[in-house]
DNA sequence: CCGTTCCTTGAGGAACTCTTGAATGTAAGG
DNA sequence: CCTTACATTCAAGAGTTCCTCAAGGAACGG
């Protein structure tokens, strides 16, 4: 039932934004939210995503236009738009626009998980998982293959909370991570002692095995050297 | 955008179904019309469709019932459910059922060209080549003919949900498919429990009898080697 | 209608991972 | 130099995750 992906939400209204991520989050999906559509058009230059979910209705450009945009940037992204205007003319126009499927407000969380699950049965034939090769020094993160190598050859096997950590800080080589961002994105919670964390992190500086590769900023957060 | 293609109408309203019927073939389309639920599993046993317009609203059966037939004995056919029932009930259980896409009466045809044409875009998209032939290490998987070799001479006997599996993971040798993507794109929908993969799995593995070629990784999914 | 094949689900066990606590080590400030 | 706060290491219990074996039921073909 809660296959998790990555989505990027855009909604200018920060209260159904807010409650829209909260309950997507709960099923366990990966939520980036973009307020505007240039952070959308942003986020999206700079990630990969499995589903993006469109309010048609922004502040600073029209959703319309967005949605062209990154139909045209990328062909095979899953694209819900979401409107209140329920005019046949937009729901048309919506849909020739390039979304895969169109919701009109009010909508329900049981309507839109179901689209969502229309959506994500249809693309899960074709679509390639959001794939990107972290360097940071000598060591290779492989998100999709989930694999690590060190040094150009070494590989090594790291569990699961050890990856997430070292591929958030790959992300960003050389920027600090706090710990509580760390947490949040590992744990997606932050029920979790930071203890846990240091122990995880410690156990992933043993195996990879690269003295001053993983930084401790103390009082602040982890670092990854440049 | 007006591509020509082979629909199947179901629709008991003789006057709905007339007009609709001019109206798609003026398109181009070559449309069969069956006014009952059983002439549409007749019609659908003994031809191919591209595309299925499916009133749920039928005399002799319920009309959801249909849906799941036909998805059932063809799993990529692209489904257009139509329904006076505007019921956000009834639009959840369409999309579930396995229609592609939910149309409530009244409509215009310029919505319903719209929505024709987006899930066409979609199936397109989405459409396995009719042949490839996927190598991953020693194993060789031809989707067309559904045959897989291993060493370049023996022949293995898989069924049905086996092969799948293993076509889902050579497709992309040496990337982690997850769980949930894997069930999705087996399923085609993520009713059944995890447990059940682990063993189709197993019994993959043990037909393959290739150590270390179908690996897991923990608490994420499974990965071909490279 | 019967037999076969295939799919699903459950129980049990083994291996692995996560979390937590206590002890030890280290940097910064007075 | 000592204190204190912070960070790391070690170890062990609890909790997950995965695999194998086995049985019941559904689908299919004769």
């Amino acid at each position: 039932m809660g296959r998790t992906m990555r989505m990027m939400l855009v909604e200018d209204d920060a209260r159904v934004a807010a409650a829209l991520a909260t309950a997507l989050r709960r099923r366990g999906h990966e939520v980036v939210h973009c307020p505007t559509a240039q952070s959308a058009l942003d986020a999206f230059a700079g990630e990969a995503f499995d589903l993006i979910l469109l309010d048609l209705n922004l502040p600073d450009g029209d959703g319309i236009e967005v949605c062209r945009a990154l139909r045209r940037k990328d062909e095979t992204v899953a694209i819900i738009a979401v409107t209140a205007r329920a005019e046949e003319r937009d729901r048309v126009l919506g849909l020739r626009t390039g979304a895969d499927d169109y919701v009109v407000k009010p909508y329900s969380m049981a309507e839109l998980n179901a689209r969502i699950e229309a959506v994500m049965r249809r693309a899960a034939r074709a679509a390639p998982p959001p794939s990107e090769t972290l360097t940071a020094g000598p060591v290779t993160v492989d998100t999709a293959a989930r694999r690590v190598v060190v040094d150009g050859g070494r590989e090594v096997a790291l569990t699961r909370k050890e990856f997430e950590i070292l591929a958030v800080l790959a992300r960003t080589p050389g920027v600090v991570v706090s710990y509580d961002r760390l947490i949040l994105a590992v744990w997606q919670t932050s029920f979790v002692g930071r203890h846990t964390l240091d122990v995880h992190v410690g156990s992933l500086r043993a195996k990879l095995d690269v003295p001053g590769l993983v930084q401790t900023v103390r009082g602040v957060g982890y670092r990854l050297a440049p």
